[in-house]
DNA sequence: TTTT
DNA sequence: TTTT
């Protein structure tokens, strides 16, 4: 009966952090910034990044280590999640971004890796040719 | 490298239609509204309302079957998928919402049912998700 | 260059708390709560409640005011914003979801207020708002 | 009460489509394709490319002329909408999205255009390179 | 064809 | 602190 969901397309501010669990269940952590700019009523110019903390796990956090680093830019999608956690016996919050899925966008001519994962996409051929020779299943209207 | 998604918040037209295919596959068809409300330059209250064709698939369509009946208002997640047909010789195109994941909002006080799932759906979320029984790593923030 | 989107489908903790700033600018906080249902690997049933802080500025407080109470089941458009604060000489840092839409859902039968209000509030959205009463260029499919 | 939102990210098949109405209002139009790549349960390799018809007014029409072209990487979000028009007598139906913010993703380095207009973004600096120079927050984690 |  |  809820919908907890983040959309964020930005850019990554350091190479991620990759750890391994036990069980080698892995965990990537890495700070995303998104940047708004608009021209506030007095007429100035305002650039305002926010940076989000993102978590991936898993296969997920395995396609961040082989192909997310500084700079990258991203399209995630995932849940607000807020921990708390205990600093010099101060009670802090601390709100990240679970990460659902990933893509890799705008990615150069001059890169070669390719995404070997059961992420998304891939074939550069079907993005401005579509295969519309694919049979529909069947003859039925809706 | 691509996202396709729609979020949908609107009303069920009519009870669904439900199909079984062969080796146990459900299939749920809905038309859901979602209606724009809004007064337009000249001063005239508009009211605008959009039919999306829903389908579901397998366990969802089990869900769809069991909980979801005309006038439901529903959160819906999915993908836009236009096929083509036939119809007199002439070839036609219906774009439909290939829902993945689904939410029964506001159900009045008078309805008793429970939706006892997870609710998940179409395995495409589930995929990546992060084992929640996990112990947290340790005790640091972040 | 970037999204920063949160949706939010959930029930508002406690009555909103609304401030009027000077020059009759109004603001409106509340938690909002989305609960994760889900089995765990070793078959438990797990429920994980999140509590997001939701701001609303103006029109789309002064909306919160009159329509939105304890209980309250929104759906919210936003975005994310963190905010570095000092308390007792230590810095902490707060996320909260800045609303740009909202929804209210579910209102039971025995609810006779009506929202009559466009709701898109806060501008962005509308800034781009094609105008619906032109006419629709013509008759031909696209 | 309903939410009629698409979020698409993916690349222009063709040049858009210009057109000036009456009074000076712009409507761009053009294909984006959106392609799923996966694995099916016999293990071969799918791709499925959608297209999605986009239609974008008055300002936003005019950001599509200056900046989109063929192969563009886009981020698009708007509302579904399906007209019926008359083709030879025959009633077809036709769905579109109506966009309401749009983003240029993945410009390479060696495109010196930039975005002037208020939609949303601006400092073309942050493209490709977010400003790493903030001081990232201090000693916190993350 | 829904809903408010 | 909500809701089912």
């Amino acid at each position: 009966m809820s919908v907890n969901k983040v959309i964020l397309v930005g850019n990554v501010g350091r190479d991620p952090e990759i750890r391994h669990l036990d069980k080698g269940v892995a965990v990537a952590r890495f700070s995303l910034a998104t940047t708004e700019n608009y021209t506030s009523k007095t007429g100035e110019k305002v650039s305002n990044t926010e940076w989000h903390n993102v978590v991936a796990w898993r296969g997920l956090a395995e396609v961040v280590e082989k192909y997310v680093k500084k700079g990258s830019q991203l399209y995630i999608e995932g849940r607000l999640r807020t921990r708390d956690y205990d600093k010099d016996g101060v009670k802090h919050y601390a709100t990240e971004i679970n990460a659902d899925t990933m893509q890799l966008l705008g990615r150069r001519e001059g890169q070669t890796e390719t995404v070997g994962q059961p992420m998304q996409t891939e074939s550069v051929q079907s993005v401005n040719e579509p295969d519309f020779s694919q049979p529909e299943e069947d003859d039925l209207p809706f």
